[in-house]
DNA sequence: CTGAAAGCGCTTACAG
DNA sequence: CTGAAAGCGCTTACAG
């Protein structure tokens, strides 16, 4: 049976190619200086033979595995995956793949995303959630840092969008629709804290009353009602809700709705991230592109750089957010 | 710099413990036959040393990654997180972990996710997605196919939910409520093939006129907005839709919305999964929970039998579906 | 339990 | 380009 025949090797390789095993490695790795009939004789080989290089005998004698760990918060709420796509296109061309972990997962085994990746002996890290107390001082491999986080990696690189930046627009653009009972929901994490402290700079210059809520640290679809139902408990005043991330605001849409509000027309929200869920037809959600994009592909040079070279100072790349109008605002009521 | 220091291997492990590396490899692997002091040494010294074996080096010398392969279609609709959740408890025992590679991100990279897993050689491959040729064919290699595919894998397993069945119930759920014009909007793929032939069961069996319309092969929220705003244009007596899945779901709640009509008072819904976004505060849709936690159990066992007996014949678990009777179904108005 | 040996499938110089 | 050699960090028997 062809399930039970042997793997190909390097050495069917030469044999069938007629060549030593040594061109075939070069092959491999795409060395300029083979022929073309013998690198055509090679392929061939690989082809018939249907050869796959094993990538643990490649890790184990070149001594690089290659790869790149992007450890994420949780699959569900899917901001990262523009994050992901950035990242893989930026550092597809260096030959360097991805490998992805997530938090939520790993919490039932109660081992850290980290532990598997330093045992692949991943080239880099990528964190895209808070750093745990093992990714702070894991050191033995660079670090870089995606979307702005409460807890310091010493050496790391960050490439983040300004998060505080971003809130303090959208809360002037509510301003500007005459909105002054503007509330915040939020929840914990570096990303958080910058939303809050634009949140609190916009609202402050406009000499408004800063309204936040906070019931938890995760930034979930259900935290997000909750916490614009205790907002809407709280002061029934207010017009308009900024949101933690957009699956918070898709909640406040939610406790919204439940409470007899037409959004927008009784109830400005603008959420943010720009995931792929803020622009469904039903949510149509104003939000804050953080440019996860391109955030993967600034975090993807910083890997190569830190690679190219390792003792170059830490790095930190701002990305200036956008605010993306869709159809969760309007001008107050009774303005 | 500690950075900068070699990292530990098996022999620095056995220097310090004053053991050999044989025995520290039986530590590593779990061996009884190993004294409690020695034991302990061996686990100080690789505390101490902050020591990791090296996946590659135990892949390479044991002969097997120990890693299950995951391929789902796109991380942007989340039915695969409880799946994935599944299948991992049910593979943790076994000292098995999982890689996940998705369709969407490696359409860009022209190549198959298989490749990657064949080069990693995968003891096993779990299929969330429309086989490839290539998977098809490989069959180096364990296959399960986990939910319901058009296309067959000779000698694969298959774990999958009864889409027939609870697309039937799902019907018979809307007919009970008397809805007598029921349309379905549906994508391509297995699942959906199914889906579509529940739905026709119930609709045939209860005398009443069938109205499917696909305009992709995509299952997506804006996929599903536009084949519901082609049934209401071509069908405005539509009373009630049953969606192919539930982001398809949220895609006719969005096309509702934008035709004046209120779900489910003018239109019942019914969505597909039970993923986390049926799930939210404003949708609280309506859906035919597919158990895909169950699924990614089962699947889990296949992997583990099929391990243990690479002779056995292909199995075949088929789980019944629960329809999830939430917000978005009610009575047919001018029943 | 130890210790010496072979081997997993590659890469990396290196002499020719 | 070839060919022989060493080595990556482990596992796997095996004799003691």
């Amino acid at each position: 049976m062809a399930a039970e025949r042997r793997r190909a090797t390097i050495y069917d390789v030469a044999q069938a190619a007629g060549v030593s095993k040594s061109l075939v490695s070069l092959v491999l790795r795409g060395s300029p200086s083979v022929s073309t009939p013998r690198r055509a004789a090679v392929l061939a080989a690989i082809k018939e033979l249907d050869y796959r290089p094993s990538q643990a005998a490649t890790a184990l004698a070149g001594g690089t595995s290659q790869t790149v760990g992007v450890v994420i918060d949780d699959y569900t709420n899917t901001w990262f995956v523009e994050l992901l796509r950035g990242l893989q296109e930026g550092l597809a061309s260096a030959g360097l793949r991805i490998a992805v972990s997530d938090r939520s997962l790993n919490t039932h085994i109660e081992s850290d995303p980290l532990d598997g990746f330093l045992s692949t002996r991943v080239e880099a890290l990528v964190l895209a959630t808070e750093p745990t107390e093992a990714m702070r001082f894991s050191s033995q491999i660079p670090v870089i840092i995606a979307g702005n986080r409460a807890t310091e990696v010493p050496g790391a690189d960050i490439t983040s969008s300004d998060d505080r930046l971003g809130a303090r627009r959208a809360i002037e653009h509510l301003i500007s629709l005459g909105h002054t009972q503007i509330g915040h929901i939020a929840g914990g994490g570096g990303a958080s804290m910058q939303r809050i402290a634009g949140y609190q700079d916009a609202m402050k210059a406009a000499g408004l009353t800063e309204r936040i809520v906070t019931v938890s640290e995760l930034t979930t679809e259900d935290i997000g009602y909750q916490c614009t139902r205790q907002l809407l408990d709280e002061a029934p005043e207010t017009t308009a809700i900024l949101a933690g991330n957009d699956s918070m605001a898709m909640g406040a849409m939610g406790a919204a709705q439940e409470a007899g509000l037409l959004v927008p027309k009784d109830l400005s929200i603008i959420g943010y991230d720009n995931s792929p869920l803020s622009d469904t037809h039903l949510l149509q959600l104003t939000t804050v592109d953080s440019r996860n994009h391109a955030l993967g592909l600034h975090a993807a040079e910083q890997v190569l750089s830190r690679l190219a070279d390792p003792e170059r100072t830490a790095q930190r790349v701002l990305l200036e957010p956008l605010l993306i109008e869709r159809s969760t605002c309007a001008p107050v009521r009774n303005a």
